[in-house]
RNA sequence: GAGGGUGUAGCUCAGCUGGUAGAGCGGGGGACUGUGGAUCCCCGUGUCGCGGGUUCAAGUCCCGUCACCCUCCCCA
């Protein structure tokens, strides 16, 4: 068989790297605007991180995750996310000692091995950030925000939901009755959900078959068993949503997948495509459990190539000048093109062959916005002739005055 | 991990009941060493995804395999 990349693993080129690069940009710009600092983390951790910061029981670790072993036997893995890394860096350089609180953001590829679909790859590039140290509804606000700027600056239609699921005092409970509750319509949920009801009862609430969602539609919901903080912490977080007029809609079916989170969760969900394009929350209890001091985190993930699919038309670069030499007159040309790309111009040196009928095709398929088109005339006069494409108009003007 | 679909030139695809591969677009060249965005002319041996089988003969049938797409699981 031909050389081929492997399985889920793709190349990005063409037009969808300008996608791509749109949507990394805008997210980098909309956190830098927040002072997020970067973070450049390793694609490799031992697997253990993932198993205790996911959860074991987890899909992603269970049969989602690329592990091996090492020389040396350790056992690692390919981070199929970035939460658990960055909490890891968090603690390991201590940074919990050198400010009150700290915000990082980190990009990168993720992988997971799954079965790959449209928007959905077992190499795929995630944005995301974190805020460690903040307990207040007021940085759930941000991060939300955040989320919201990067979908609207990008032009794309997406709903943010959001939900609570409650913190070590009240989840218990919440659990508890909706275990009681799906046990009693047990006969109406689907196969899965039979099995899931034990092991992770909050997945129910999400499934997607439709006797599962008429049963769950009077299934207890976590914000009625929201303890008073966790409640108003909530209640806050919504109003000061409304405040900076970022619409969202409550959606009390929203759990996710990772075991980490607690409280606020959020999901950016895409209609058209009828899929998750960001998502985040709350993890309030991560770092401890990973071995550092207790410490209140939330964030959120941007998955890159599924918001590039919803990228509609992808941004004009600044317009192309291409030098067509022409004749016995290559050095002046090249002084010429150096000139322009001086000037902080996107500049093409032609070297495409052929008569200048050729060259004009050529300017046209790279769909430059000028030609300096340079013959011996042009040489011996020290001009140049800029033919405007679109236009058509072209004039001769000296070198140096070609902006 | 389960189910379904697809796989022929760079791209989009045609190829009827098996007989030895085509079109459009793109690309290259050309009466044009000075003018493009539908001027004209010329140019296609490509492992018909890969491997095996049936057959005198397979792109065309059968089996396997790989990849992609869709649905489920799960998730960004």
């Amino acid at each position: 068989m031909a050389l081929q990349s492997v399985r889920g693993f793709h190349d990005i080129l063409g037009d969808d790297i300008l996608r791509f690069k749109k949507v990394s940009g805008t997210a980098r710009s909309v956190l830098k605007r927040h002072n997020f600092e970067e973070i450049v983390l390793p694609v490799v951790e031992y697997a253990e991180l993932f198993q205790r910061s996911i959860g074991e029981v987890t899909d992603i670790v269970q049969k989602e995750m690329f592990v091996f072993k090492d020389r040396k036997g350790r056992v690692l893995a390919l981070r199929p996310e970035g939460t658990a890394g960055t909490v890891r860096a968090f603690i390991q350089h201590k940074l919990y000692a050198k400010r009150p609180y700290t915000k990082l953001f980190y990009e990168g590829p993720m992988f997971r091995y799954e079965r790959p679909q449209a928007g959905r790859y077992r190499q795929f590039h995630q944005i995301g950030a974190e805020v460690f140290g903040v307990q207040e509804p007021t940085a759930d606000a941000e991060v939300i925000s955040v989320v919201y700027k990067i979908l609207n600056s990008l032009g794309i239609e997406a709903v943010i939901e959001i939900n609570s699921l409650g913190c070590k005092e009240c989840r218990p409970a919440y659990r508890q009755a909706l275990k009681e509750f799906l046990s009693t319509k047990e006969e109406n949920l689907c196969k899965d959900c039979v099995s899931r009801k034990e092991r992770n009862p909050l997945r129910v609430l999400d499934c997607k078959e439709k006797s599962c969602q008429m049963t769950v539609k009077d299934a207890p919901k976590t914000v009625d068993f929201l303890c008073d903080s966790c409640n108003e912490h909530f209640n806050k977080l919504k109003e000061l949503l409304t405040e900076l007029s970022i619409p969202y809609r409550e959606n009390s079916n929203l759990v996710r997948g990772l075991d980490y989170y607690t409280r606020t969760v959020f999901e950016a969900v895409a209609e058209s495509l009828d899929t998750t394009v960001i998502a985040g929350g709350r993890y309030d209890y991560l770092v401890e459990e990973l071995g550092g001091p207790p410490t209140p985190a939330l964030g959120f993930a941007v998955g890159i190539e599924r918001l590039s699919l919803l990228l509609k038309e992808i941004e004009e670069q600044e317009g192309l000048y291409i030098v067509i030499p022409f004749g016995n007159v290559q050095g002046y040309a090249l002084e010429v093109a150096e000139k322009l790309r001086n000037k902080g111009k996107r500049v093409e040196f032609s070297y495409r062959k052929g008569g200048l009928r050729k060259q004009l095709e050529f300017a046209d398929k790279l769909r430059a916005k000028f030609a300096v088109i340079i013959g011996e005339d042009e040489m011996r006069e020290g001009v140049v002739t800029l033919k405007d494409m679109e236009s058509g108009e072209q004039s001769k003007i000296k070198a140096d005055e070609i902006v």
